[in-house]
DNA sequence: CATTTCACCTGGTGGC
DNA sequence: TGCCACCAGGTGAAAT
């Protein structure tokens, strides 16, 4: 499902909706489930926790944790230091996840993995049906605060975009799905910028001029602030926190659209295969 | 090490 | 209506 404009999206909603709030029950589903940590060690570091805020790391959703949780222990939760960062809640949502923010008497949609209810009244779920998506929690007292491999799409600079690619024999299309390289650019976006820049998907990474990564990297920079601010893009059953829909996929000029027009020259768009992933582009505009 | 392939899941779609 | 093949926005382990 989601890339780093969706996952963006979705973090912002969350923020807006739960910053503030502190976690005053806990639950998990058992069935083979998603999670990083054992979802008992989860429950046990969220459990009255305050949520500090929540951001985008790529495509992960970190929640910072504040206040002491010795709620077990029969005492009252320190109120003093609650904005000081303890923990993080970290969410991948893989290709279906799902992150939203509701009424405690909402339904239960199938796949729901974990429900924390909040001392607002509201509950924060995560859904998932393809169980891709991983739920982590981090202790930031034991060192293991969460820093995603990659850099920022939107926020590198022309030199480091080169450095990324240099000598590098794969294809660039591959390069740019490789997280540890770019953190957040998944399949669509690939593409799109990829088409916006005139280059064709296939094309060895180390060997693209410096001129072409530029325009690369532009293209990703502005198709990535673009999709974000459309709400990111719906391709099947894409919903932000509020469960609103984006409308980027509206503005995909190659993603999907095999077979159609290009919307530039008019030439029909290619679909192949690169890296595993279906890949579409136009041989006409992008060389 | 760099790169490629494939398994992991459920669900939707379109052909027959 | 049903059955089946194929496709899907992501990763990370295993193979090359």
């Amino acid at each position: 499902m989601p890339e780093l404009p969706e996952v963006e999206t979705i973090a912002r909603g969350v923020d807006a909706r739960v910053r503030g709030d502190r976690i005053v029950d806990v639950w998990f589903g058992t069935h083979r489930e998603p999670f990083k940590t054992p979802a008992v060690r989860q429950a046990e570091g969220l459990h009255e926790r305050k949520i500090v805020s929540v951001h985008r790391v790529g495509k992960h959703i970190v929640v910072e944790l504040g206040g002491e949780n010795d709620a077990r222990s029969g005492k009252k939760p320190a109120r003093t230091q609650d904005s000081a960062i303890v923990a993080q809640w970290v969410v991948h949502l893989g290709m279906t996840g799902r992150l939203l923010v509701t009424s405690p008497d909402a339904p239960v949609a199938k796949h729901t993995h974990a429900r924390l209810r909040l001392a607002s009244g509201r509950e924060l779920r995560f859904v998932d049906p393809r169980r891709f998506g991983r739920l982590d929690f981090r202790d930031l007292r034991k060192g293991q605060a969460f820093a995603g491999p990659g850099a920022e799409p939107l926020a590198i600079e022309p030199a480091e975009f080169v450095q990324l690619f240099r000598g590098r024999k794969l294809a660039i299309k591959a390069a740019l799905l490789n997280q540890t390289l770019l953190a957040g650019v998944g399949n669509i976006y690939a593409d799109e910028s990829l088409f916006r820049a005139g280059i064709r998907p296939r094309r060895k990474a180390g060997r693209l001029t410096r001129v072409e990564l530029e325009k690369l990297r532009l293209a990703l920079r502005d198709v990535l602030e673009h999709a974000i601010r459309l709400g990111g893009s719906s391709v099947s059953d894409y919903v932000d926190a509020e469960g609103v829909r984006g409308f980027f996929q509206l503005e995909h000029c190659v993603y999907q659209r095999t077979g159609e027009p290009c919307l530039r020259c008019g030439s029909t768009i290619k679909r192949i295969v690169v890296a595993g992933r279906s890949t579409h582009y136009c041989a006409h505009c992008q060389r």
